[in-house]
RNA sequence: CGGGGCGUGGCGUAACGGCUAACGCACUUGGUUUGGGACCAAGGGACUCCGGGUUCGAAUCCCGGCGCCCCGACCA
């Protein structure tokens, strides 16, 4: 991609509303646009990038069987009404010229339950899992955090079924893992716990997965014994114990909901009725667990975590492109290479922002810290002179000086350092 | 929803109740530049958030609304 053709600006100026990391820099960068408090538009750049977190996510959803589907976001008031989930504050409501009205999904299990039951008759149909990535509608209070808490938001919701409890559990620690694994591709795991919440009124404890950031709404409590956590909300007469091992000796830290998991068992297959014959011709009410987790908090999380007075410093798994070919100077000969440089890698498929503006050095520079992109490549009338180019890595101070015939080379080395990662 | 702060070109700001609302960035045109947010010159762009009021006169004062940010409450 030409950046002199590239929808979305930088913006120099620090912006006085904003006192997030993730809203100051996305917004900065020309990730996002916001268009009311809590709403954003995805710019390309924020696009790339949030499409990156959600193929990752399918990638480990499918793999744990999940099969993808879209559920509306338009839903109707009757069965919402039928689990008395239509007079909660968080719901958002349309109301057409006519008066009929209807609800934005702001959680799918009004949907997929009466779905599924609309399809599946026989316990020879369990288990499954279906799950889908879509925008959610939630009327928060106070939207905040740039794109941590909004009122429109994408998120990716699985909704298993089972037959049995036991069954119903090894699919929910099927999911921790492939929770586990998304948080590695995306960088964050060694910063994510998993953490006892409340599970509402139908099971003793449910599942977060909290990232630590001071930017978090949740407070939490680790357990470094375990490796897990206990969210505040649960901690009873102010004394945090381990769930696990009863330690009381706790760390105290601000963490980032990044994930939650809940076995609802029967509490929505019950309300529509959804009951399937079991071996011995017999109706049996199937049973259910639904997990949640949202790519673009995930994203504003992200950069929350990663980032430097400069900007973003983008993970490669979900940076918008790998490399950033920045080329300096007005001489034909360093922009002849550089064109060259820019055709040869999209040839080889490496996903390439190349900085062709007639901008002095310096505009160049700071704009490609603020988009993170992690492998800059400059080319300049001094490089070209040495038959070579500057590479230098986001993540790390220093560049290196490279033959021009090597790049592609070590570009292909670090893209698969992506996947190893 | 309670408390606080703030609304002036796209962004950041300025302007005593008084001239045609000023400046920097960004944008357009021409020229000079080109290794860390260059320079010169000439331009375009505002019903000062909206509505009402006070006044000879309102960006400025008053009332109401709306919006944005922060704190709190809320958060399947």
């Amino acid at each position: 991609m030409r950046q002199s053709q590239l929808f979305g600006k930088t913006i120099k100026e620090v912006l006085k509303d904003e006192t997030s990391i993730n809203a100051q820099l996305l917004l900065r960068g020309g990730f996002v646009d916001k268009l009311m408090a809590g709403v954003y538009t995805y710019l390309p750049l924020g696009l790339r990038v949030l499409n990156k977190i959600e193929n990752i996510i399918r990638e480990e959803i499918n793999e744990i069987g999940g099969q993808e589907i879209l559920m509306p976001a338009l839903q109707n008031k009757k069965d919402w009404k039928i689990t008395g989930r239509w007079e909660i504050d968080v719901m958002m409501k349309v109301k057409t010229f006519f008066g009929k009205e209807y609800g934005l999904g702001w959680t799918h299990e009004e949907v997929v339950t009466p779905l599924a039951k609309k399809y599946i008759k026989s316990y020879k149909d369990f288990p499954f899992s279906v799950y889908q990535i879509q925008t959610k509608f939630r009327s928060e209070k106070r939207a905040k955090s740039g794109i941590l808490r909004g009122r429109e938001f994408s998120m990716k919701d699985l909704y298993s079924f089972h037959t049995n409890e036991e069954d119903l559990d090894k699919y929910y620690d099927l999911a921790k893992e492939a929770y586990f694994k998304i948080f590695e591709r995306v960088n964050i795991k060694n910063k994510t716990y998993l953490t006892y919440a409340s599970g509402g009124d139908f099971s003793k404890y449910s599942h977060e997965f909290q990232t630590l950031s001071s930017a978090g709404e949740d407070t939490i409590y680790i357990c470094e014994k375990c490796n897990i956590a206990i969210n505040k909300e649960i901690v009873e007469n102010n004394q945090p114990e381990c769930p696990q091992c009863q330690n009381k000796n706790l760390k105290e830290e601000k963490a980032i909901e990044t994930g939650n998991i809940f076995k609802l068992k029967t509490k929505f297959t019950e309300a529509f009725d959804f009951k399937f014959l079991d071996e011995n011709g017999k109706e049996q009410l199937a049973l259910m667990g639904c997990y949640g987790m949202g790519p673009s908090r995930l994203m504003g999380t992200v950069v929350e975590l990663f980032n430097d007075q400069n900007g973003i410093i983008w993970p490669k798994s979900i940076a918008p492109y790998q490399v950033h070919l920045v080329h300096l100077g007005n001489k034909e000969e360093a922009i002849k290479e550089a064109e060259k440089i820019y055709n040869a890698l999209q040839k080889e498929k490496i996903e390439v922002l190349y900085d062709d503006r007639k901008e002095s050095a310096g505009v160049k520079f700071k704009d490609s810290d603020l988009i993170g992109v992690p492998l800059r490549i400059v080319v300049s009338e001094k490089t070209v002179s040495k038959n070579s180019v500057e590479i230098k890595r986001r993540n790390e101070e220093g560049f290196e000086i490279v033959g021009i015939d090597k790049i592609v080379g070590i570009i292909n080395c670090h893209c698969e350092e992506t996947e190893r990662a």
